[in-house]
DNA sequence: TAGTGGTCTAGACCACTCA
DNA sequence: GAGTGGTCTAGACCACTAT
């Protein structure tokens, strides 16, 4: 385990702060001075202690100085990975299956979120993931037809998801997970009760202004998501 | 909007890549080349270049060069947050009760989660959190009694969440996102449906290689939890 | 206005890894 | 062995903001 000095600073100011010689709210000593205590440029120490304050850790400001939070706000990151890959990574084998596909009106709900006009059509594709043969997840997508290269895509063979991730410029969007009854169609899919618990996740991505795709999957029953912090 | 250098640069990288100038699986010129076409050091094309690589853009290999990556790993990130301040930013008034504290043996799953040892008593609370009166989430935490400072906290007042955040120095652990129906109590407290579709979150937290808190968040019916990308 | 963090440079050396 | 990214330095100037 090799150690870098920026690494070391980040470990030591970490070590301080949960130690409470840094407490909750306390200025700390200022770049140049810490810079000075550890035997290191300052821009080694900005290194570290910028890391630390993306972190959560510190709140940093001009003129101001560095001050511990008050509220350590630790952030969780995960990966919005192509679901054959989540599936692959879980030692199965992947499957995809579509389901339907047509271009008509979207609901009121999609056309919102996606901030479209009116009078404006989708296409709606519905797809099964499978993870060695059994159903996996269900994708419900709708996707802004005009997205560039959209004509050449083959949802036969390739999942709008994957599709998507490689060939999508997308920016940014919106993420929020919950949990859902399964519907009878969903239900027969998943071979469940009607009713059960089910995690899912809805996305809308953008590149720009510009709607690309609102998209929900719906998962198994016991299915997780894992991450770490 | 003011662009630095390195933003401008990350800027044009991204462009670059989308527009397939720089195509998947690409090598992209390596980082001199680059500071030379754009009229800036090496060291803040560095810094450009190391931002897209952590974003999942690119993949980096010393000797190898620079990449772009084959399949663009998005990463989201969402706060650990106190669930106080998640109700507050709805625009509620949080309040909070303690409904059950003792301490007793816990069930396996939790042993295990926990890598405890057979015989090691732990903490158990549950509480209820309120959102302008009505429940919000359910609290069912395992808390390691050796924790520092825990004698000290009273969790009649504050919840075992809040003072946890500001005073155990935990240094990482796991999430599980999942859906989960309402049992009895559960159902209870929510006055929902017996088998009602709830979104639950399990984490375990450590300082070090020493278990601090196990804890499941049960939330009320028709919560989301959302981020961005 | 002055103090502090943010960025940038030119150059250097090191660490990794491909060939 | 050699090419490339990772880090570090000393110094400089800039941007923001508390006072």
């Amino acid at each position: 385990m090799t150690t870098t000095t920026w690494q070391w600073v980040e470990a030591e100011a970490l070590r301080r702060i949960r130690a409470r010689d840094w407490a909750p709210g306390d200025r700390i000593p200022d770049e140049a001075d810490l810079a000075q205590e550890f035997g290191c440029s300052r821009a080694t120490v900005n290194r570290a202690l910028q890391e630390l304050a993306h972190a959560g850790w510190l709140e940093r400001k001009r003129k101001a100085g560095t001050r511990v939070a008050l509220i350590p706000v630790r952030k969780a990151t995960f990966e919005i990975a192509i679901i054959r890959r989540d599936i692959e990574s879980q030692g199965k084998r992947p499957g995809y299956r579509l389901l339907h596909k047509t271009t008509l009106l979207p609901p009121a709900a999609i056309r919102d979120s996606l901030r479209l006009d009116d009078g404006t059509e989708l296409i709606h594709l519905t797809a099964l993931h499978l993870a060695d043969e059994a159903p996996f997840c269900l994708e419900d997508r709708w996707l802004n037809p005009t997205t560039p290269g959209l004509d050449q895509a083959d949802f036969e063979r390739v999942s709008a998801n994957e599709w998507l991730v490689q060939n999508a410029a997308f920016s940014g969007g919106g993420i929020e997970f919950f949990a859902l009854p399964a519907n009878v169609e969903v239900a027969q899919w998943f071979a469940c009760p009607l009713g059960e618990a089910l995690f899912a996740v809805e996305r809308t991505t953008w590149a720009g202004a510009t709607p690309i795709t609102a998209v929900r999957l719906t998962y198994a029953p016991g299915y997780r998501m894992i991450t770490t912090i």
